[in-house]
DNA sequence: TGTACATCAGTGAACGCGCGTTCACTGATGTAC
DNA sequence: TGTACATCAGTGAACGCGCGTTCACTGATGTAC
């Protein structure tokens, strides 16, 4: 009763059921972390027979990995597109989008984040898939630093000899040329933003902070002049 | 042929063999993680049925509680006896020596630190005992603030009403007088340590930065100079 | 347009595994008189 | 100092569970001629 099949409906049905799959195993990491994802708890919920999620992902551990791919793309969008709506020149201001767009990410998918910058999973080594998407919200932050290399040097320490070669060597990634001691503390700063969600996820701000929106915004605010000038 | 045991023996024993549990166990936390830690494989090694270990701890939960609560008491020890090192005038000397304390604990122990920093274990509600443990080293930085807020005021951003008042209470912890300011960036600072950490040891620097002990001291450094003066 | 064959999605049973926890028990250690 | 009883540590079997993965299979969808 309903038409031939157009070709590539099979490959559309396949597309679709593999990110059915991805949603309810987000889903279910959601609720109980990496570890707890099980392939035949995603079977049940989509009503399939477990050994059906092979013809999708050869492996549990294939599952996780396009879940951590997925993930480090997401986050990495968000950051991309709230950057992106900034006037270029408000460098502060992008400093601040950058930030509350990470962590606005974050706390809606603590265990996203988890899954990316929280322990590693035990025994899951994460393939080289995954290098280039992870890459995608940091570089957001390493242009902004280029934009604003511009502006009148900061007074920062000089990292000694080793440390600053290295650091140079980071910067000819953006092709720009922010000075060494400013990648010190972009990094320092990168670290800061991930410290304070891993604390924030972890409850360590429980019982000790409750203005952890203020708290985070001024953090931003003292972290954009150290960086930005 | 032995002598009628003392009273007491019994005691000791069983402190004994809590203490060899609780030492496998941290094993295997080293090798495996905590959501793999498991109480047959404990018993396993220990040479026992696996129904004796719950002689010692109720439950699993019960196990993994003690490990945090040593956890953070073997950190803040550590963190502690730094700093104690340290001249009380050499305000910088004593914030590397925390600094370089809490990150050797952690990297040589870097299962433990996940276990009470990293991503939150499924299905583990920390219990109150954990409190006051988990406070020690953060009690040390804040008495170094304290400390050394009686030289000049450093020049940093105002915190807005709210996020104000609450920093004003928490300094009344350690009954000095860190103005708001300080508290803000100390909590950074502690962000930026628990992140640089956290990014190390997920594997996040990984053909990004080589000399990490070279960036750590030296933001250790720069951190110390925003915080100290 | 029709037929013959190849590809693919999905099934259901099975393998082998390890887990946390409970239970009735044995035997040794401690305690009261 | 000796005896009777209570406490405790440790055992081994069992319960019930869920997991990842493999395999031979059925039937539907696509492709070549």
């Amino acid at each position: 009763m309903t038409e031939p099949a157009a070709p590539g409906i099979r490959a559309r049905v396949r597309a679709e059921l593999t990110d059915a799959i991805k949603t309810t195993a987000r889903a279910h990491l959601a609720s109980e972390g990496a570890s707890a994802l099980s392939l035949r708890a995603v079977a049940r919920e989509l009503e399939m027979a477990s050994s059906a999620v092979y013809r999708y992902f050869p492996s549990r551990e294939a599952l996780l990995t396009a879940l951590i791919i997925d993930a480090y793309n997401t986050v990495g969008e968000q950051v991309e597109a709230a950057d992106a709506a900034c006037d270029r020149e408000d460098h502060h201001g992008r400093w601040a989008a950058i930030g509350s767009a990470f962590r606005g990410w974050a706390t809606t998918n603590p265990h996203e984040f988890a899954l990316i910058y929280g322990s590693p999973v035990p025994g899951y080594a994460a393939p080289e898939d995954t290098i280039v998407p992870a890459t995608r919200a940091t570089m957001v932050m390493l242009r902004l630093l280029a934009d604003a290399t511009v502006d009148a040097p900061r007074v920062l320490p000089e990292p000694e000899e080793r440390l600053r070669l290295e650091l140079e060597s980071m910067d000819e990634v953006v092709g720009g040329s922010i000075p060494p001691s400013i990648i010190a503390v972009g990094l320092a700063a990168w670290a800061e933003m991930i410290g304070f969600i891993t604390l924030e996820l972890g409850g360590h701000f429980e019982n000790v902070v409750y203005e952890r929106d203020a708290l985070y915004t001024h953090t931003m605010r003292a972290t954009a002049t150290r960086l930005l000038g």
